[in-house]
DNA sequence: CGTTCCAAGTAACGCGCGTTACCAATCCAG
DNA sequence: CTGGATTGGTAACGCGCGTTACTTGGAACG
């Protein structure tokens, strides 16, 4: 590679812009040509020869358009503003991803904004509104909010200025369309694959029963088993914290209850971390995974469930798709098509991998 | 391709468009008026009373300033760019969140752009050029441009027509900033501790032995030991793959290798996803943690750290800290001031949890 | 009373571009 | 040869705002 020996000299002189005028200069043409070519007009007429011209002159000059003026005359920006609690996230960068990557196929950019700072003391409620204020400062036309797990939540209000679209979370107003993974068919699927290899007493490792997850995924087991022609035996169902040590413990619980032959074979960890927890109950047991107890989690949190031994089969987030799908939604909406759904569902894929 | 089918009605929804214009009319001043107390000039001669009236015009119209005409007539956009790889990121989410704070702080607004793209089928490095592209029409001021694993890297040419500022990774041509980890200090931090716990004999289990952080880290803790007066074994250290399968394997040699009074008492893992596997083989062997076996590890992933069982103490990589460093030494670069370090060097601090 | 000076504000230009209206030349049909 | 329809462009306005130069009414000053 051939180093310019004056690169900081080079990047000073490019400082002043190569405008589209002097494109038109160069190429002997006015301003409006150069716009007509650029912008690839159906409707004007521009021969073949000046059009070449012109994008020899963009290529000679090294011109890059100025997005931010072309914004202001054309009174589109191409930008979609995507507010998110990035602090607490292991999820928010697959929901960002998937976003990013939808946007820019599409062409457009995406503002991201947090919705919590983390020198924020107390009621941080106020940091979200001047966020969703700045990005309307930038002329976003949609805005996508997200959140870190699946719930409720109440948008600012000066987020109906502009299309919205909720992520990972519903508007407990109502008024949102939003994406949601569906945790019942997330549920079902997990049930059902135990089922199938085999196992019929499966204990159930629950999160705090009231949050959306929690409840849709215990009622996917509990439709699972019906069409298996069981029931979901309460006994077998432990909730506990949402966490390693949680899912520990209620495993202790759920394998100590019971005399071995009573014991349950598999395990339904409600998500990854618990799951993770399970393993070590488990394992200090003396029993082996699968083998003795299968175990299948929620979540797929890469570092969790590809890295245990044996490796976790678990119920993928479909983050990365939601946050696509946010996207896609956005983009209706702004082009003025009518919303599909209020609420959209995304399908939980299974992930295999070896503890079942 | 999908046309607008009510342009209108998409028209109506546009953003309500109260302009400074608008205030002055209402305020009874000129539109410069306006423009003089929104930016609170200091030298410009308005009267207190005529300055409330703007003020008041401006919250009973709801007026909301236009970033992208702003930035058109000031020549300043008040943006810097962030390129990154967002697809196999654990980490980068921690240095957009940093980044993301200080430009917030600094009033500044974060474009993040990906430096790889899911779809993308063979050299991907057309994208990244794309993505640096896309950044310079949006008039960025400067652009940092981040690595999820510390290495030397080849930065696009374009980069440098705007200050830039490296994070976690350094330029292999040797002209960029650049602000990574203090990977010697951190593999110091870490021995310093095992042999404050009184551990003499400790094996290592090392990453591949070429990158950066590899030699960074054994160098430090080969420091730490001469401190100590002892030498670092070569015997004591094994390297594995970066997964939980090769530190589990480089654990089981480690362990398997000596009588148990020759046993290494403690184990330095060079990352966290290792020591993740390393706890499977001292487990196995009927080994306690810290007890039997201490654990050190390194990385600080929180989902494999905090969840493990004992909790994992590990160093830290400063992902957040190099963020907002990248973006305050961006901001002193574009201020006109001169460079403060071709490299910058930030603490990994140790985490204190329950393996040691 | 004439001059100077200053507070308080305004007119007007330009940032880079999209877009509409308009114009000049050519090309046929009648 | 005239007139309408194309082809190939251009002049000029406006997007919303920052900024510079300029104006004005009145107070201070000599």
């Amino acid at each position: 590679m051939a180093k310019s020996t004056t690169p900081n000299k080079a990047a000073a002189v490019r400082q002043r812009g190569v405008t589209m005028n002097d494109v038109a200069k160069h190429a002997g043409v006015s301003r409006t040509a150069v716009s007509f070519v650029l912008s690839n007009r159906e409707n004007a007429s521009i021969s073949e020869e000046t059009r070449t011209r012109i994008n020899d002159a963009v290529q000679a000059l090294g011109y890059r358009p100025n997005a931010g003026a072309r914004a202001l005359a054309s009174q589109r920006s191409d930008w979609y503003g995507l507010v998110t609690e990035i602090v607490t996230a292991p999820f928010a960068v697959d929901i960002i991803k998937g976003a990013q990557d939808q946007a820019w196929l599409d062409r457009r950019f995406l503002l991201i904004a947090p919705s919590d700072q983390a020198d924020a003391v107390g009621p941080n409620k106020g940091l979200e509104d001047a966020a969703i204020e700045k990005l309307l400062e930038q002329r976003v036309e949609g805005l996508l909010y997200a959140a870190t797990f699946h719930r409720g939540v109440h948008v600012p209000q000066s987020a109906n200025e502009v299309p919205t679209v909720l992520i990972n979370c519903f508007d407990a107003d109502g008024k949102l369309p939003s994406i949601v993974p569906d945790e019942r068919a997330g549920g079902r699927v997990a049930v059902e694959r135990l089922l199938q290899a085999g196992h019929t007493r499966i204990g159930i490792i629950n999160l705090d029963p009231v949050i959306p997850a929690a409840v849709g995924r215990l009622e996917g087991a509990r439709e699972a088993l019906a069409v298996a022609g069981l029931e979901l035996d309460p006994e077998l169902v432990v909730s506990g914290y949402a966490t390693a040590d949680g899912g520990y413990e209620a495993a202790c619980e759920i394998l100590d209850r019971y005399p071995e032959k009573d014991r349950p074979t598999a395990l339904f960890c409600l998500n990854d971390r618990m799951a993770m927890g399970a393993y070590d109950a488990i394992k200090e047991r003396g029993l082996t995974i699968p083998g003795d107890i299968a175990v299948i989690g929620f979540d797929n949190q890469e570092l969790i469930a590809a890295y245990l031994r044996p490796k976790l089969t678990t119920v993928a987030l479909p983050f990365q798709k939601m946050g696509a799908l946010g996207v896609q939604t956005l983009a209706a909406l702004t082009a003025g098509q009518p919303i599909i759904a209020d609420q959209q569902l995304v399908d939980c894929p299974l992930l295999e991998r070896s503890s079942v």
